[in-house]
DNA sequence: GCATATTAGTTTCAAATGTAACTAGTTGCA
DNA sequence: TGCAACTAGTTACATTTGAAACTAATATGC
């Protein structure tokens, strides 16, 4: 049943696999969502969502909260800017650094778009027992810090 | 510190995202290892890993098995025909039909893998104790029959 | 103060990916 | 049989992504 130390690769109990599945699949199951119903794509919502959250950040700091490289939030900016869910002008003290906030539009957007991410997420725990959330989250924090390059 | 219902999105308290964003780290650092060391993309570890635990299987049973949709499993296929590290016939009794296994290259590419993905696995699992381990583990056999289009 | 290095963000180009259409083989049933 | 519906796998095309080169602004060191 565990494969742990004999050697043999079972894809099917191999965690970093099986990890990844899943989590493309819920990833991807709250992307079909907003793609459809607010014609937003994955990066663009991220960006939303931490804006949301946190305003006035600069496009690198977008990047570093959202895990995302500073190629696509750069792109993710763009098209939000266009559709005008977004506002940016640049700081004064340092023309190149941008500061960006969600325009009346974007925070409506965000403002819809939160309640289904956290239904989306209240469907997944409500599978697990106050233990196992718990420990998920100790989970996830433990292994946040580790850096995987070995 | 947990937001589940106070109607606030916290994206790094977030679990879809952040499941999401380790679940990525943890398999791009691996498929940073076999890529470098052995020229070979994700898609076609999959194939390979599959097929090194279970030969003879169809292109289709193979794309079942890895998550993976057809097209992908097509392009890692032809791809590892071409590297020779991949045999293919076609069954007798349906001319569709393909059956894979590994060439004798291919097995001893597995073979070289398979410890290096353990060991990154093991990596992991020393960060948590038995209890955590086990957890998680219950945890994906729930998550996995869970279906996502709510 | 001026050359050099750094940093923020964008653009470009190549590779990866997803969707839909396609080819060929098979099944079902009139 | 033979024709419609279906399945396995591939191809073509459009979109997304990632890496590297680039532009503009700022910081550093002499």
């Amino acid at each position: 049943m565990d494969e742990s130390n004999d050697g043999t690769l079972y894809l099917h109990q191999f965690l970093p696999y099986r990890l990844f599945v899943l989590a493309n699949r819920i990833s991807s199951s709250l992307a079909k969502h907003y793609e459809e119903q607010f014609q937003i794509s994955r990066p663009e919502w991220r960006v939303i969502a931490v804006l949301g959250e946190e305003p006035d950040l600069s496009a690198a700091q977008v990047a570093e909260r959202t895990a995302m490289d500073k190629v696509a939030v750069s792109r993710a900016v763009t098209k939000l800017l266009d559709a005008e869910l977004l506002q940016r002008h640049f700081s004064q003290q340092d023309k190149r650094r941008s500061v960006l906030r969600l325009s009346a539009a974007g925070r409506e957007m965000y403002c819809r778009i939160v309640p289904i991410a956290l239904e989306h997420e209240e469907k997944i725990l409500k599978q697990l027992n106050q233990e196992e959330v718990d420990l998920l989250r100790k989970m996830l924090e433990k292994l946040d810090h580790l850096n995987f390059d070995f």
